[in-house]
DNA sequence: GTCTATAGCTAGATAGAC
DNA sequence: GTCTATCTAGCTATAGAC
């Protein structure tokens, strides 16, 4: 008879993300992931199979949470349902400077993977739903596309100069927001 | 009296692109690099610091080209220079997928660094400038922030379902391209 | 400036007892 | 399921001869 698990799942994968939030996706080893959950490094791979799956379920979290936020951000908001998503996207990436990355750096590779994606891109595609399908995929693709390369790109420090940052993002936000809302031509 | 050197620290740049650009940069060993180069790994340390330098100037000739291949490419075109600037952008993206994340991985940490990313933005700032410089730089940040994005998601396979994705791209560069250069309201 | 040799470290993962 | 102990592998970097 085997003992009672000290360590579930869900309580690695938040401990490894509270670790990569803390120092950085290179500095997690399986070792210091077990010693921060007061455990040897042995037992957790009695729950994952390698670092590899611990990683893909700290993604995997990341975007069901990211999915969440922005419903919610453009369910709530009294303003432009459109702004509300990209200022929560943006807020969200700024509270996981160090976990937003890894959003984009595996290449999905299996079925799940998709689906976790495409689950949490599905609130701002159903904003343009009245377009039609193909045209909601094509401006929600826009939209996404700036708003992480803006956070990317704020996260990386390639804004160096400072000034003006927030002017930027509302700028592109609002005639983003507006040309791709407007009828089609 | 010392040996003739065997090779110089343009070499080792130019080799250690070519080995990033073929495994990924996890995968760039000083071992493997040096004997790409025909040498042993100690050698190395004769041009450079440590490992780290080496990676800092891959970078700065990374940005140094893109900014070559922008210039080039807004200056010859008939058409729409900001046009041509994005999607020659997007073309430098994809012709250096391994080595193009590179440019927004490391913060920009001493001056030389920020040098090296403002000349490669230059040409596309320049475009803008009839704005006055603040708006020129804001202008330069916004569309320069929906191409990396994009290029960024392409790169990661984030446009999974394929179809369409030449048609969003094209649509944010000339909506942008549009709203940006038109008069400030 | 290049070489041989090696230090010194860190990492992911497994075997087998309990 | 957790533990101790260990294996294997890889890496950056340095010392010192030529």
């Amino acid at each position: 008879m085997g003992r009672p698990p000290k360590i579930s799942p869900d309580q690695i994968i938040s401990a490894a993300r509270g670790l990569i939030q803390e120092h950085g996706t290179q500095l997690l080893s399986v070792d210091a992931l077990a010693t921060s959950l007061g455990v040897k490094a042995p037992s957790l791979y009695k729950h994952f199979p390698n670092k590899a799956a611990i990683l893909r379920a700290v993604e995997d979290s990341l975007f069901l949470e990211l999915g969440d936020v922005l419903s919610e951000a453009m369910a709530t908001t009294k303003g432009d349902r459109i702004a509300a998503g990209c200022n929560a996207y943006r807020q969200f990436a700024k509270d996981h400077q160090r976990l937003y990355p890894l959003l984009f750096t595996s290449r999905p590779d299996d079925e799940e993977a998709i689906r976790v994606r495409l689950t949490a891109a599905q609130p701002l595609i159903k904003e343009f739903s009245a377009f039609g399908e193909t045209a909601a995929l094509k401006k929600a693709r826009v939209i996404t596309a700036f708003v992480h390369g803006f956070v990317s790109m704020e996260l990386s420090g390639a804004f160096h100069l400072g000034d003006g940052v927030e002017q930027a993002f509302e700028e592109g936000v609002d005639q983003l927001s507006k040309t791709l809302t407007s009828p089609e031509r």
